[in-house]
DNA sequence: GCGCACAAAATTGTATACAATTGCGAAAAC
DNA sequence: GTTTTCGCAATTGTATACAATTTTGTGCGC
């Protein structure tokens, strides 16, 4: 369970192990995060711990209850409309810039994320597959050349993916990654005005597929009904 | 110096006394913020402080350098340019929304809150006048009833407090708050799509009012920049 | 006088100890 | 048998002590 590296963790390396391990679904939205578990596995105190959880918390990937503790956030539907509202009004445009901004170079690389995105499809790790393909959209941030708003989509992926956690509706077909290949095509063609108008369509396809209509949040399991407040 | 209320501060408000004392420029970019100095200063310990401190290295107020302490943050010309264009991405579509839900009780408050910054600049207190002025932008995010926008902006309008301080270049006419007259008078009339069009224009004037050609970010002051790496 | 090396002071990084709050459970009362 | 209440266990909140790193200051050698 703990690293291969028995080199101490450090609270930015915590952060992204706890980080990941929610973006693949396998902590799911309720579980508490108790700062003496957690500091026992990773091997570090309570210290490194608490700093983690803040910062995830900061990310709206973690909820902090005082004197509760923390749990993994569970956004509620208005929550959830909002991020992909919010990714509407940046991924669109942020797509355009990367298209006409790219270079051989970063489609090569962006073709073998997707190649990767493929094989773990194929091997039936879905939640590997659901983090690269929310990985996909953030080196297409990156691309665009404007960290800033990178930083804000790699915030809205985490949280679209507890969003999908909570409200995904068609279990089957999870991840069609065709949007990312049409996307590719876009990228190559050196197409901003299509690049964006995929995007656009894609996040549209993505929120159409949640069932975002029950107005109680419903927790996934029963015993997160009991843990969570 | 220390609070009038002796009750022990909380992390999250010492982040925002912090987070007002750069806002209001009374924290110049570039100064160093000791732990043991905040701590003694407001009286908790540096388990508060570090927090606080981490709090403010997420939102980008503050860099944090291994080893070396929290300094308040200096914003290259890039980082400068990106905020604004993420403004430019958010707060137009934003203000549309907002023109087309606000509320009577809404439009007085808002109406306050001019006045209060008129206030400020008649008294000559531009710090303030510049955090009010930053304000009205994140109220008019809440009045379109997007919270999660609204952080993004809250986020990037205290950026920008930091960018003004680095890049102003007129001096004078701090704060022409006629933009904001202006937007208020399309939402006393929800016109979303004029509403829009003065955000754009504002954050264009804005901008433009900057000035971001030097390559060097060019610290305020002599001491700035031997601290400053 | 200048420069390098080593030592001391100061500051941050981390762990641990203690305080406060919460939640559970057992015991007692009805 | 059910409910209420008190107390203990567990967990979080905060402060402090210790370790590691950086910076500063001093002295020796050139």
């Amino acid at each position: 369970m703990t690293d291969l590296q028995d080199a101490p963790l450090t609270t930015d390396r915590l952060s992204e192990l706890l980080e990941l391990a929610i973006h693949e679904h396998r902590l799911a939205p309720g579980t508490k995060l108790g700062e003496d578990e957690l500091g026992e596995i990773y091997g570090v105190s309570r210290t490194i711990v608490r700093a983690a959880l803040q910062s995830l918390a900061h990310q709206r990937l973690v909820e902090l209850r005082r004197n509760k503790g923390a749990f993994v956030a569970q956004p509620k539907v208005k929550e959830a409309r909002e991020v992909f509202e919010a990714r509407a009004l940046l991924e669109p445009r942020t797509a355009h810039s990367a298209a006409l901004r790219i270079t051989d170079a970063q489609i090569a690389a962006l073709q073998a994320h997707i190649d990767a995105e493929h094989e773990a499809i194929h091997k039936g790790d879905h939640g590997r597959a659901l983090y690269l393909s929310g990985q996909f959209h953030i080196e297409i941030a990156k691309i665009a050349d404007q960290e800033t708003i990178a930083a804000f989509i790699q915030q809205l992926i985490s949280r679209s993916s507890l969003i999908i956690a909570l409200y995904w509706q068609r279990r089957s077909a999870l991840c069609e990654s065709n949007a990312h290949h049409a996307l590719m095509k876009a990228f190559i063609a050196r197409d901003g005005d299509r690049a964006q108008e995929l995007m656009n369509s894609h996040l549209v396809d993505l929120m159409t597929s949640l069932d975002l209509r029950n107005i109680t949040a419903t927790p996934t399991t029963l015993r997160d009904a009991l843990v969570g407040s």
